[in-house]
This record gives structure tokens, C-alpha cells and sequence, in this order.
DNA sequence: ATGGTTGCACGGCAA
């Protein structure tokens, strides 16, 4: 078995078609998981996705807001999609393909106040990072091939930030989300596929704000995309890159591609 | 300290 899993925000994925077929034809993987596809299941662009050669879907989308597919080169089954925290928001979408279950995943992003009293949004993802946890140690099975991907937005080392100092009062990096993280990945001993090849002490992101000048100068990242892989599948990882190339891409979209091969 | 940009859909809201 091998397989080749891409995980990509790519923030609307009828804007964003030239970049997935150039995410295709450069890393050729057989698996893509995109997040934030903001777009209703009768308007997810199907034909375009069939002809880069993902001719098996699953598409779990809403209007304008959140949006999950999984576009695979190969047979899929067993989809699901589940709600988390009693929520209708298409933030949760899985699927078995060789053998191996694939969890597509997008954590709230939390809004901009670190307070869960003074914002609805930042208690939303607590809770929603605390039903993973539950789920994930619910399902415990440490033999068993899953591999979770996604928009976790969270950047929990401190090399997963441009200034960890500076950031540590701002969501995606505050101790207490980074706790919540920590608590999912323990659920399940999920192992950090990307961290796995590049040491921590390197500084890594997949995501830069559009909000800013330029974006390669000034550098101010985040790694909020994640792979990770269950320790019966960690002798298996092959390769993990995150392309950062395409965030300089036409008509970019704020997070690039993560892309982990296994054996 | 503040504002900076993008997408959806056409007015703010979410990121």
C-alpha cells in the first residue's frame, strides 16, 4: 500500500480550481482533503475535480461557510460525516480508503478574544476540541490505520509560530488551545506526521494572513494544518512537505497544501 | 494602538 494524502484550506474551492489542479499535477497525491470549500453539495464543482482524475467524492459542504471533500484517485467507502458540538457546520468528514480511515477535519477558528466569557466563538472551539478528545479516547484502537488531517487551527510549538512571544495572547496560540490540542492528540497517541521529518526546533507554517504586505518578507506564519497518523502507521511514513511555494501562487489562498506519503 | 485582505453574496460576517 501507498498512499499519498494532501490536506489544503483552500478557501473556496470555486476560486481556487487553477490551484488544485496545480496541487495535482505537482504533488500527484491520491488523496486530497480540502477544508473550507464554502460551497453547497449541488454546486461543488464535480466535473472539474473528475477531470484531474479525483473521480471518487465525498462532499460534506453548506452555503458560504465551512465545507469539507475528500477527492480520492481511489475507491472510497464508508463516508460519514458527523456534527460536532451540536452544531450543523460541516466541520467533520471521514472515509476508509486502502484499508486506511481518513478523518477530514476543520476546528473553528475561535474569533479574535482569547475568552470564552467575552466570546462565543473562542468557547465554540474549546468545546468542539473537547468532543475530538472524547470521541478520539471513546474509539481508542492503537493498532488500528487512521490518519487525521486538517485545518486544526492551532499552532502548538512555539516554532509554529513567526513570534511565539507575541502570539501567546493571540487565538491559534494561547496556552490554553494549545492544551486542548494536546489533550486530542494524546486521545489517540496520534504522532505529528509533519514534525515527524522536520525537528521542531525549525520554524514551520502553513498559513500566512492575507493581511499583510508581503507575505514571503515580513513571514509572519502559522502552522494551523496538520497530518497525523496513529503509531501503527508512523514505520510507514515515507515523506512530509508543506508547500509553502503555493502560497505564492495566482489567487493563493491564505493556508497551502500539506502533503505526507506512507508505504 | 490600529488596520491591514479575502470570500460569499451583495450587507456584513467570518477568517
Amino acid at each position: 500500500m501507498a498512499l499519498r494524502i494532501a490536506t489544503w484550506n483552500i478557501n473556496s474551492v470555486r476560486r481556487r480550481l487553477d490551484g488544485l489542479a496545480r496541487l495535482a499535477a505537482e504533488a500527484k497525491p491520491d488523496v486530497i482533503c480540502l477544508q473550507e470549500t464554502k460551497v453547497q453539495n449541488g454546486d461543488f464543482p464535480r466535473e472539474a475535480v473528475e477531470k484531474l482524475g479525483y473521480r471518487h467524492l465525498f462532499i460534506h459542504g453548506m452555503k458560504a461557510y465551512n465545507g469539507l471533500a475528500i477527492l480520492s484517485r481511489k475507491p472510497m467507502t464508508k463516508m460519514e460525516s458527523r456534527l460536532c458540538v451540536g452544531r450543523e457546520d460541516c466541520r467533520y468528514a471521514s472515509a476508509i480508503i486502502d484499508g486506511v480511515e481518513i478523518h477530514n477535519c476543520y476546528v473553528p477558528a475561535g474569533g479574535d478574544i482569547p475568552d470564552i466569557k467575552l466570546n462565543d466563538k473562542f468557547a465554540h472551539k474549546l468545546d468542539f476540541l473537547a468532543e475530538l478528545e472524547t470521541w478520539w479516547t471513546a474509539r481508542r484502537a492503537p493498532k488500528a490505520k487512521a490518519i487525521l488531517v486538517g485545518d486544526l487551527n492551532v499552532a502548538p510549538l512555539e516554532t509554529d509560530v513567526w513570534s511565539h512571544k507575541q502570539l501567546l495572547d493571540v487565538v491559534s496560540h494561547t496556552p490554553v488551545e494549545v492544551e486542548h490540542l494536546g489533550r486530542v492528540t494524546k486521545a489517540h497517541d496520534w504522532v505529528d506526521a509533519v514534525r515527524h521529518f522536520i525537528p521542531p526546533e525549525q520554524k514551520l507554517y502553513s498559513w500566512w494572513s492575507y493581511r499583510n504586505r508581503d507575505w514571503n518578507a515580513s513571514d509572519r506564519g502559522r502552522r494551523l494544518d496538520h497530518v497525523w497518523v496513529t503509531p501503527a502507521m508512523k514505520a510507514s511514513l515515507k515523506s512530509a512537505k508543506i508547500l509553502r511555494d503555493a502560497r505564492g501562487w495566482d489567487d493563493a489562498s491564505d493556508h497551502v497544501p500539506v502533503v505526507v506519503e506512507i508505504k
